[in-house]
DNA sequence: CTGCAACTTAAAGCCAACTTGAGGTCAACA
DNA sequence: TGTTGACCTCAAGTTGGCTTTAAGTTGCAG
């Protein structure tokens, strides 16, 4: 429950205090009081950051992680979408394993040419299926 | 080694043809070839480009990418930085799982608040050592 | 051989996510 | 009680990653 300020809360959680502010904007985070003019936060901010910092990194658009935590009357709608979110995380971590796998064999691999390794062939071949297709399917 | 072009490229990969002409301004591919003007591509395009929708949804950046495909003569540092690569994105995986568990968790907790919940207090806590700073470490 | 859909380039435009700058306020320390 | 440095707001600027537009070219079906 302790009063944290702005550039507190910048150092504890990595975020640049005017990221903090545009936040703010976008309603991903308050602060719960102001002293004089200045942003009193209260630490669960910082619960609140790391899930925006890792949402961001799971490749959500602040609008999205923003849906996620509008806690609104229809808790049931509310679940259902936290769930949805949560498989599109695991199928990304799906196609990261991928990703993690097919550079170390390019690291590892001494054949001539990537494209001629059935181990590779084999690995890519996997791929596309797991691929979250953002591209086009915005809108 | 069938040659094929831009929009049968575009479909496989799920890439605009605008996308792709800008990935070649930036030389992460290459058409091997022209008929009149138009491209030909190699069908290995689309292994690269699938290692690219992999790169860019382990959130690194076009140019993070370009410089993981420059196959130079200093064969041991390219080695190294895709090891280091496969690292960043283990580390990411690392960091997605916990993101699954905690959205898992706040849809099925009941708790009136999270920040009280000992279980998310647990997950909270593992996350910020996992936190893959990008924020500000950019130069 | 003609027409046209599908390509081409170069430049400008767009969006998300911030950051920076200018000008102002104020809490706290000396 | 004054000053100073950390905050504030609002607007404009920046970056990355493309897309769109305009104007031109060309493979190929009919």
């Amino acid at each position: 429950m302790k009063s944290i300020d702005i550039s507190e809360v910048a150092k504890l959680s990595g975020f640049k205090a005017s990221a903090l502010r545009y936040y703010e904007t976008l309603g991903l985070i308050q602060s719960d009081s102001r002293k004089g003019l200045r942003r009193q936060y209260d630490d669960t901010v910082l619960d609140r950051l790391a899930l925006i910092s890792m949402g961001q990194s799971a490749g959500f658009s602040l609008e999205e992680i923003g849906e996620v935590f509008q806690k609104d009357e229809h808790f049931e709608i509310d679940r259902q979408r936290l769930h949805t979110k949560a498989d599109e995380v695991e199928q990304h971590i799906r196609q990261l394993r991928i990703l993690a796998r097919a550079l170390r064999h390019v690291a590892d691999c001494t054949a001539p040419s990537h494209s001629e390794c059935p181990t590779f062939r084999k690995m890519m071949a996997e791929a596309p299926k797991l691929a979250t297709r953002q591209k086009q399917s915005k809108h």
